[in-house]
DNA sequence: CGCCGTCTTTGACACAGGTCAATGCCGGAA
DNA sequence: TTCCGGCATTGACCTGTGTCAAAGACGGCG
């Protein structure tokens, strides 16, 4: 369990507003890399095949790109649902805690995914940026507005929503009756798996959290995930490198996930 | 951990269609008690109040009523998500399940509550009937045929997924970090929230599901449920009566459940 | 009525993972 | 360069919960 946080009077942050120069100029041809497109402020996986490029336009024209240094807060839970967001750069850590500090890591955000789509008039749950991070801001009303009369966006956002809750049954599934090894295995399996749509494929999968998400995420302690990796390393299933690991047997991972 | 079932050659339910006499009468009023349309197949609660009357007829129109006697599957994990479901009598389990056996349960469907709304061409999880079960069945592509051309019904099904999705989130905070005194307190009062609102609101929560279901549910065994809610009985929290229990003070479990 | 199968409870014991504490590692400040 | 503070690792130990096994409780059925 977490234990409770010294520093939980975690600040609010002021994110630093841009311009959006660059992102401006009006040439764009949204050419659809596997980031969406290239030139726009927004990166769009999941909802992107659903747009036209004059809607894209439209979309890129009420965000505003906002940057939260390590360690801010985005939004808190309960919050009033402001915004939605689209990470651009960076990690953000989405969680839940008990009031006695416990806490459950619900989530991570990559570049790529939206925060605040559910909607609803409230968050419900609290968002930190792990890294620095910068994503594209869309108030709540502009976004909502942009929405409607677009049943087939509405659509993708309800499949979207779907593979979201889809997503959140599998964790459930991890939590409730994996062991601490099967956790970590299937973490990192994970992680490579997401890392690798947005580019960066590769054995070496990054962990930019702390081992304390890391054990929020999985309901394990920073010390069993710390004991797990090395057991991992000594039975050469991974490497241990400075903010990330380098996966040796993939297969050995996957007959540990037990998928 | 869940014990591999020997039983798990679980039969594919065949439904017995009924002919929907009796709520076929053309006067429906569409009285809207707590439980919906009284005369209604269907039983919403939550969409309920985004349907004109006209529509809820056509709703009802488009639906057939089915019974699953208890312990009979609804449907499997991954099979092509033909039907969209309201249940409107008895309880429904979804589940996901390991390889080795282990199983998660996700939820139960009570009255009221819909599966397969997510609209995604796979169902995620599997669902059983606990005990003998009543639904109203609609075939996806009518059903989808239904929602398409009513933003403001496909709006509110997003919300309503985002509902779903915040429960989930809830259940990883419960899963990860809760122990299990805090998680069989949570689940009892969870519980009687949600007879509540379907007219039995009383210190009496019945339990129709077993304690294998129970300990699916919350991530322990089927001893560990025994013991805590003996233990809770012997600290006259709650009184264990056959297939239920007596809340006798809500105070203490929502001390325990630490919500 | 008694038998039998299934579910629940209870007890004794084991162990995965939590707790506590010490040490190591590293990066930034002076 | 050294000091310092914040992670991460490792070890020793503990405990909550799982495992295994036996004994009720209960309902259906002959």
């Amino acid at each position: 369990m977490t234990e409770p946080k010294t520093d939980n009077a975690m600040t609010f942050a002021e994110p630093i507003a841009e311009t959006c120069a660059g992102s401006g100029k009006s040439d764009c041809k949204h050419g659809r890399g596997e980031n969406g497109c290239d030139d726009c402020k927004v990166r769009l996986f999941s909802v992107c095949g659903a747009l036209e490029a004059s809607e894209l336009d439209e979309l890129d024209r009420i965000s505003q790109v906002k940057n939260f240094p390590a360690k801010t807060m985005l939004f808190d839970q309960g919050a009033l649902a402001g915004s939605v967001f689209n990470v651009t750069e960076g990690i953000v850590r989405l969680y839940k805690s008990l009031p006695d500090g416990r806490r459950q890591i619900v989530g991570f955000a990559l570049p790529g995914d939206f925060l605040g789509l559910a909607l609803m008039d409230r968050y419900g749950v609290a968002a930190e940026a792990v890294t620095n991070v910068k994503v594209c801001r869309f108030a709540r009303p502009a976004f909502l507005n942009y929405v409607d009369g677009k049943p087939h966006l509405l659509r993708r956002l309800h499949e979207f929503a779907g593979h979201e809750l889809s997503l959140a049954q599998d964790q459930m599934l991890l939590l409730g009756r994996r062991t601490a090894e099967e956790k970590v295995a299937a973490f990192l399996l994970n992680l490579q798996t997401r890392y690798g749509r947005i580019g960066a494929m590769s054995v070496n999968v990054p962990l930019p959290m702390s081992r304390q998400d890391i054990a929020d995420y999985l309901g394990l302690t920073i010390e069993t995930v710390s004991r797990t990796l090395t057991k991992l390393a000594k039975e050469k299933v991974v490497v241990v490198v400075p903010d990330g690991v380098r996966l040796l047997s993939t297969d050995r991972l996957d007959q540990l996930a037990a998928a």
